[in-house]
DNA sequence: CTAAAAAATGTGTTCGAGCACTTTTAAAAA
DNA sequence: TTTTTAAAAGTGCTCGAACACATTTTTTAG
């Protein structure tokens, strides 16, 4: 049985008392340099590890973590992220831990910059945010690590090296694997890339994607093809309708968000059978129209994962001093209509 | 700021000592029937959650865990294990747990026998292992129930109500979700469901997953049919080519296990151009077939994430008393050559 | 009504790390 | 050599829960 060692255990092979060994591990100084050495030389050899459980039991100080996230009342694509902070509140319901949620306006600016000003005020530990604009998350990042706040993202990436941990997805992949899906279940035809909403300029994940599937058409010798084309949600019907009516050779759509069961329902409605349909994320209308069969795939963001990822990341580093990655990728899952529920049901079955 | 309340605090509110509210905490008797109802009222009404870190602190206990699972060095397919088990290691150094892992022969129940009583002598707190065997599991849970040892098991699940958890997949879907890949990539046409190793009887995993395959079939209105075979891995080449001239219908091969890879190789060598071939698990050489699209999907069992999940589970349930459900259904992933990647790679990109 | 027994309640120590504080030792100045 | 000062090392308390043990209160028996 390996032993557990202790301070007061490393203080007595070193000939010392627990205080120098506490200023060695710290390098508070005020030690002999004989002393340091023997003490390091002992830590080394026994590959000391502290007990994280006293340390924190000392340290009880309550961290406050504020979350800042498009508004899910307007976009069910966040709704998944008010369960993962749940249940990572749930996990951690016996520390001392204060999460904060903050919700702004997805597409408006301003919305966005007034809730990071009342994160500012909050003063938290740590912000774990969502960086819809690029220009403006910037300037807040820096504002926060300023103040000595840790700031992880998650969904989508921006560079900035003040950021302690990204969460995500491989965009580019995420669309080279729709497209290795249309390869397999068209084998040639034309797919058609679509992005549905306001804006598609700072849809940075549209782009990518767009990329991804564009790459893999020219790096393997798939006798698939491509055309992109943007939409305004309002407009969707008449604009979508004409435009497959101008490409009749389109046998495939690939809708890059969530907004896929849009798509779905014109489907539906104009009866296009023969249309494969590959979406993205697992919202009840996207579900519905995956079961029926209307969509094909469905590509899992899993927010709610990704939430939750970035939260523990954050609480597990306050509280246990633990090594975060910089990066967490996470795995691009494939989803149909027979292993949906393996990924929706709880896992809640106590008896 | 929501205030922890310690039981300091509590014996002050309730006007006792806290000696009183410990004993009513833990239900140890010698309360009054005042003190015991005024001390449950004010643990309800402030919803007291012990510290769990000053708890352990306390119980500063070694815990030890045995693994006992099927030799890795024998089947690849076990290799991921390894690491399962090394990660939690790694997770948990910080904590006093001991891990100790026990291989034995997948195929010889003496082997089984054997470590299992090796696992009995060591006297663990708890045992993770994998049922291989399903009567001779039963009589070794009993024993160790008995015995105060906690057990869980993973992989593939054996009725018994003294198992304290267990993680694995839903091979019914599993087989489901094979048969819809099929469904889609083929639209029609026959697909053998293989079984290739010895005894396939002791393989319940076989016989769920066939039966979802063919649940599928008969649920849905594909065009598609299947036809049910066991193998030797000795005798592949000759029985497999053999099966294969006497069934010309068939355009798709399900292999039920790990062993995918055996059956790529005869399709490349025997140029077998059009036959479609969907099997399991992350091993180096199906992924070496399904980068190459011999294998057009590999079923991911995740053996890996299921010890890691399986050991969590209890170190959390001993450390921090954590709630544990009876089973933890992990989600079926479905892996091509294009979300592979995101899979596997590493999380370990720190800077 | 008192003594003994039983029940109820209170007190104090432990766990390991962290840090403030005190004491000891060594070096420098008088 | 003695005094002063700084550096080095040691001591002891804290965190919250758990539990052994001590003390007080209540009940029961004589």
């Amino acid at each position: 049985m390996r032993k557990k060692y202790t301070i007061k255990d490393i203080a007595e092979l070193a000939g010392v008392s627990k205080g120098t060994v506490d200023r060695v591990i710290h390098k508070r100084g005020k030690v002999s340099e004989k002393a340091f050495v023997d003490v390091t030389r002992i830590l080394e050899e026994i590959d000391y590890k502290p007990n994280l459980i006293a340390r924190n039991l000392k340290n009880n100080k309550v961290y406050s973590i504020c979350v800042l996230i498009p508004d899910y009342h307007l976009d069910d694509y966040w709704l998944s992220c008010k369960e993962g902070i749940q249940s990572v509140k749930q996990e951690f319901s016996a520390f001392d831990i204060e999460i904060n949620t903050l919700l702004y306006h997805s597409k408006d600016v301003n919305s966005f910059l007034q809730k990071s000003n009342e994160v500012l005020n909050l003063k938290p530990d740590a912000v774990l945010m969502v960086p819809s604009f690029q220009k403006e998350s910037e300037t807040i990042i820096n504002l926060l690590a300023s103040q000595d706040i840790v700031v992880s993202i998650f969904n989508n990436n921006i560079p900035n090296n003040k950021i302690f941990n990204f969460v995500g997805q491989d965009l580019i992949k995420s669309g080279r694997i729709a497209a290795k899906l249309f390869d397999l279940i068209l084998g040639n035809g034309k797919v058609a890339i679509l992005y549905i909403g306001a804006n598609f300029k700072n849809a940075t994940y549209f782009h990518e994607k767009d990329q991804g599937f564009k790459e893999y058409i020219q790096q393997t010798e798939t006798a698939l093809s491509s055309v992109t084309k943007t939409f305004s949600s309002e407009n969707l019907e008449i604009e979508l309708i004409d435009f497959l009516n101008q490409h009749p050779d389109i046998k495939g759509i690939f809708v890059t968000n969530s907004k896929t069961y849009m798509v779905a329902e014109l489907i539906k409605k104009h009866k296009l059978k023969d249309l494969k349909l590959i979406g993205y994320d697992l919202l009840e209308e996207n579900i519905t129209y995956l079961k029926n069969n209307t969509i094909q795939f469905l590509i899992h963001q899993n927010a709610k994962h990704q939430i939750h990822l970035g939260l523990t990341n954050l609480i597990e580093h306050f509280m246990f001093g633990k090594k975060t990655p910089k990066r967490n990728l996470l795995p691009i899952n494939i989803i149909n209509s027979e292993n949906l529920s393996s990924y929706t049901q709880k896992e809640t079955i106590y008896e």
